[in-house]
DNA sequence: AAGTACACCAACCGCATGAGC
DNA sequence: CGCTCATGCGGTTGGTGTACT
């Protein structure tokens, strides 16, 4: 027996929204709000639409301030880092990115970020890199140096390439660790609700974005590298195990890393553990941890840096 | 020029969860 | 306490436009 749908699929129209609709929807939400019922709410206003649809519509495309296309490298690294802590929670990576939501980061994500990272170029990106390539050939006889000083994006030219493997490595390092483009703080956007649905959802000590607090592999156990708490160390993710220093009380350790390492399945490589071990910690360090791109690789161990926030969310 | 492949993205679907009764 | 219903979320699909062969 199937759950009962939410709706009369037979009267409810499907597909694309007209603008007829669009305004419709917009203006009636706007005067009178969504009455906190949307199953109600396309009757109301006369629409052949599901109230799912609706909701959907308004919060992806009708809401003011919300943003289409054009990611910037920031909120790039934004969304990787907290993919990285959180997996694919994309609600409450969106949290964090005004103007963007869900819909539209799961799709940049699933279309373009992804083969950013893990080098796979789209064609438009092959194609820019071949025109820039021609270009350089033409006007400098293939100067290395040239595409070298482009790869910083920085440029109008489009970048070098957006294969990951040379972007990572051109991203200019913002001058001030985990520093948005506006000039604040990541950490400071994060809503104390969101901060604690984090906590409640097994983020637990995840909950607090990893950009300034992740430490590059470059660590070698030196307490005074790392931030109060409790530390990870990711080599034994290698050998397929999941070790914890005694701060994090293991059952959480192990739910979380258990919850990243299911919602993680692809960024294996991130840990050099994928059958691709093209992506190097020092290649990855750059865009997740700007603050940290000092690091040079080859030493091992992947520190983590968790911090506690349970404190600090009034939870002890 | 036509057919095919690919990229992108809007929208749908179904599950999980919480609120209300 | 259990049921029902609405909402929110993440995964997936389908349509459309564009590039390639």
């Amino acid at each position: 027996m199937g759950r009962a749908p939410c709706c009369d699929k037979a009267s409810v129209k499907k597909g694309p929204w007209s603008p007829e609709e669009d305004a419709k929807l917009k203006s009636y939400i706007e005067q009178n709000g969504t009455g906190g019922n949307w199953i109600a709410l396309p009757q109301k206003i006369g629409l052949k639409r599901c109230g799912k649809s609706c909701r959907l519509r308004w919060l992806n495309y009708l809401r003011p301030n919300i943003r289409h296309g054009g990611f910037s490298e920031e909120e790039d690294r934004i969304i990787l880092s907290l993919y990285i802590s959180i997996g694919s929670r994309w609600s409450i990576i969106a949290a964090q990115l005004p103007g963007r939501t869900d819909n539209d980061i799961k799709n940049y994500w699933n279309t373009r970020l992804k083969k950013k990272l893990f080098g796979k170029q789209s064609r438009k990106d092959q194609r820019q890199q071949q025109q820039f390539m021609r270009q350089a050939t033409e006007s400098n006889g293939m100067k290395q140096e040239a595409a070298a000083g482009d790869a910083t994006g920085s440029s109008g030219m489009p970048a070098v390439t957006y294969n990951w493997h040379h972007q990572a490595m051109a991203v200019p390092v913002p001058p001030v660790p985990g520093t948005t483009m506006e000039g604040h703080r990541i950490g400071d956007e994060v809503d104390e609700s969101i901060r604690k649905l984090l906590y409640k959802l097994g983020a637990g000590p995840f909950a607090t974005l990893p950009l300034p607090q992740c430490t590059p592999p470059m660590y070698e156990g030196s307490p005074s590298l790392v931030p109060p708490s409790c530390t990870v160390d990711t080599t034994s993710l290698n050998e397929g195990g999941m070790q914890a220093s005694s701060a994090l009380p293991a059952l959480e350790l192990d739910q979380s890393f258990h919850f990243n390492q299911v919602k993680l399945d692809g960024l294996d490589c991130l840990f050099g553990m994928g059958a691709d071990q093209s992506l190097r910690w020092s290649e990855v360090s750059p865009l997740v941890c700007p603050n940290n791109a000092v690091a040079s690789s080859s030493q091992g161990m992947q520190q983590y840096c968790l911090v506690d926030e349970s404190a600090n969310l009034g939870m002890k």
